[in-house]
Parts: C-alpha cells; sequence; structure tokens
DNA sequence: TATATTTGTTAGACTTACCTAACAAATTAA
DNA sequence: TTAATTTGTTAGGTAAGTCTAACAAATATA
C-alpha cells in the first residue's frame, strides 16, 4: 500500500489544530467561523482566509465562501496527531523535566510540531502511556481514540452538589498560577456552597476551607459531578 | 543588566552551525567560502550570499565581498548553543527512548532550535550531564566549553599503531549502519595491520578479527592514538 | 602574463504567511 | 423592511528564504 504523507507547515498544524479546539473539542458545535478562528490563532482575518482556502485544497477542512468551517476526516486526523503530541510533551516536562503545570503549555507549542512517529511512540512509552496531562486534558492514543470526559465547568454546577476538579479551561501561566495559590488542583474535591447573587461570587469548599471565586475563575475549571448526572453534550 | 535576546530563525541557527562545523569544530582553518557553506547547508550560493549579509548585520559573522566568513564571538557562542541542543537531544534519544545511533541524527536537527533555557539545562540533568553524544561528538556544557578530543581520523593512523575508536565524522545513516556491520564502534580499539598501495585499501583489526576498510570509511572514523602524540591542530 | 576555470555576486522572480484597506454579504436591530 | 452592524472577502503589499541566469572577481593553468 503506497501512503502519500503530505507535509504540513507548523502553521497549517496550527490551524487544523485551533479548529479542533474551536468545534470538537470543547465547543458543542460542529463549525467554526472565520473571525473566531483568527481571534483564537492571534491573526487577521483576511490572513484565515487565505489559509482556510488552502488548507480546503488539500481536503482539511470544509469551507464555502461566506460560511463556517470545519474539519473534514483527514484534517482532524491529524489536528488529534497534534493534540496527542502537545499533551505527551506537556506530560514528559512535568513528569520527567521537573517543569510546572503553568510552564510546560509554552515549550509544548514548540514541541507539537516535531515529525517523528517513532518519537511520540517512545515518549508515550516511557510516560506509560499516560491518560491526561498535567492540565486535566485527555491524550488520544496511538490510534487517534480520544478520551471524552463528561465534564462541565465548576460555573455550571449546582449549590449543594460536590464535584471533583478535572482539569482546566484556560492553559495561560497567570491563570494556572492563580489557581495554584487558591489551592485548587486537578483530583481536588469542591463543594458548591453558595451563589451570591449580589456579586455572582461562588463559594465553595475545598481542602476543608471556604473560598469565594469568581465566575471567571469558575468558567475555567473543569469538574465531574456524580450528582449532577446531566447528560454531557458531546 | 539588560540583556538583548536576539531571536533567531532556524535557518538563521543553521547557517552558524554550519559555519562553526566548517571551521572551528572539525576543520583545521578560520574560515569557510560561499560555495563551501552552500554545498554544506544543500542550498545554492546566492542564498548563502543573501544570508551572510543579513548575519553581519546582526553581527553574528565576520563577511567581506570576494573573502571567505567566519563567526564572531558572539555568532560562535550561539552555534555552540544549537550544537549543544543537538547533541543532548541525541544523547536522550539514543539513552531513553531505544534509538539506533543512525536514527537520532534527522529528530536532533529538528529538536535543536525549540528554545527554552530550562528545557535544554532539565535535560542534560536527567542525562546527567554527558560529555559526548552517541557518535562521539563531545557535548558543550551549559557555559559554552567544549572538550576538544586530540583524535585524528582512521586514515591519518599510522601502520602498527594501535588506537581507540572515539567518534564519526559523517553522520549519515547508511554510513553508521556500515559501521554497525563492520563491528567497529566507539571505544573499540583498533589496530592498522596494513596499508595496500594497489588499491589503497587500509588492513586493520578489530574484535579479534582482521578486516580490510576503504580510505573513505577510514576518512569517517575518528581515533586516538597514545604512541602517535601528533601534536593536535587546534 | 594571458586565458580558462572556479568562486562569488547581483538582479529579478517565486512561495509562504502575514498585513492593511476597501468592499461585499449576512445578520441584527430599528 | 430598511438601515446599521458584524462578519467575511478581495486586492495589493511586505519580509524571509529560496531559486535561476547573467555577470564579476579571484585563482589556477597554460
Amino acid at each position: 500500500m503506497l501512503t502519500f504523507v503530505l507535509m504540513l507547515s507548523f502553521t497549517e498544524e496550527n490551524y487544523l489544530k485551533s479548529l479542533f479546539q474551536l468545534t470538537v473539542e470543547t465547543a458543542l458545535k460542529e463549525e467554526a467561523g472565520t473571525n473566531e478562528l483568527a481571534a483564537h490563532l492571534g491573526v487577521k482575518p483576511a490572513t484565515v482566509n487565505d489559509m482556510l482556502k488552502k488548507l480546503k485544497e488539500k481536503k482539511l477542512v470544509k469551507y464555502e465562501k461566506y460560511g463556517k468551517s470545519s474539519l473534514t476526516k483527514e484534517g482532524r486526523k491529524i489536528a488529534i496527531e497534534v493534540i496527542r503530541k502537545h499533551r505527551l510533551w506537556e506530560t514528559f516536562l512535568f513528569e520527567k523535566l521537573e517543569f510546572s503545570w503553568d510552564e510546560v503549555h509554552e515549550v509544548a507549542e514548540q514541541l507539537e510540531h516535531i515529525q517523528s512517529k517513532k518519537l511520540i511512540d517512545q515518549l508515550d512509552k516511557l510516560l506509560n502511556y499516560p491518560v491526561s496531562d498535567p492540565h486535566g486534558d485527555p491524550i488520544p492514543n496511538a490510534k487517534g481514540e480520544l478520551l471524552i470526559l463528561h465534564q462541565h465547568t465548576l460555573a455550571e454546577e449546582l449549590v449543594g452538589h460536590q464535584c471533583k476538579m478535572t482539569g482546566v479551561k484556560d492553559n495561560s501561566s497567570p491563570f494556572l498560577k492563580y489557581v495554584d495559590q487558591l489551592g485548587l488542583a486537578i483530583t481536588k474535591t469542591i463543594k458548591v456552597l453558595a451563589r451570591h447573587e449580589y456579586d455572582d461570587l461562588i463559594e465553595i469548599e475545598v481542602n476543608g476551607k471556604r473560598i469565594s471565586v469568581s465566575p471567571k475563575l469558575a468558567e475555567n475549571i473543569f469538574v465531574v459531578c456524580t450528582a449532577c448526572k446531566k447528560k454531557s453534550k458531546r
């Protein structure tokens, strides 16, 4: 069997990854708009426009003029590979090289583009086939299968419920440092004590202490809740 | 103290590395020509010409029209950093990820451009501060100090002398596989038994067996020889 | 030393990924 | 349902890194 390996640039890989993250991954929708992608990638809409045409040519995205865009099966496959590499590298940096969870993202952004199947498979083996990265995000396996956690954000959690922290939405260093400071971390048990109408703060119990968190913070904390059992949106 | 970090592209880093390898490192001379660099980098002389002007602008190379080029102090510093990264990655792949010595080079070519001081320092620590890579090449330390072995090639070795293999000049996979096949490897003891005028083959003893090797091969094998004690050229 | 060869340079062109500015289509609001 | 706003597109421009083709300088050879 002859397999054609189409070589993609770092940039092209990043567009596919962004599109994946804006659609399949965290969001509920199937498509993303040009401006939305531009904001996510930190470039101008005109640039995204050019790239969408190019990626459509290569049959990696579905795109029609003035329409929303989405990944093709092949495009999704590549996006998942990049995400797998990113998260394995993050795990490596955290587990083996003494990086803290707020430091891993930036370096993994570079490492995720290294081309070598053997490298990634061996890294996976060295780390003992981890299922999630330091931020709690699931790591796709070598077949491209991705465990989808039935998680929602802390902001959506009901008063009185107890849940467990499973990850974060925002991977920026300042946010992660703040999370650390508050004593929050993946696997911690969180109980929602109250929601204050007056200033929208959410009062929670964690580590046996009561703290108040902003809705902005709560929206970036993922949790699972057995009490909830609300049907997952994916 | 304010330090200005000038960000270089992968390409610029590769030019500095090539220039280092063609001058300071293996060769005896201090300068390299445009065509020579072009051949080493696999690009056309015209391209090198443009880049030399650009790197001169940035004070990383010394270059005058129609003259040979060399690295400035700052350029050499950067080249050594890239080489350090390359060789640490090669060692990592070989030691931790089960790569063979003919597989490490290609992947290290990509990894050497990742920007993160912490990454490299931690990698160095994880590997326990190695002094040479799987090909026997010395790894510069964090201060940019590079151990220079007083080595020469097997082709230069005198008949009757016994030496020890310390490295290879050619890092290509076919060459390295061939070296493996012949039973040659770093640290092996080699005795030069004879040189045959007729076909230039060199007869050596290694692993207790007599084999004949071509001058081409011998030119790509580094050895040290106590009997020789010939003054090193660097 | 004159000529041939090698080595290095210049000019102009291409591609990728980005930009700005002007415009067009689609959506939202009045 | 028209007008305002948002969203998306086009055209044209820039910088990096590459190329080819023509030329110039330096070096080697006769």
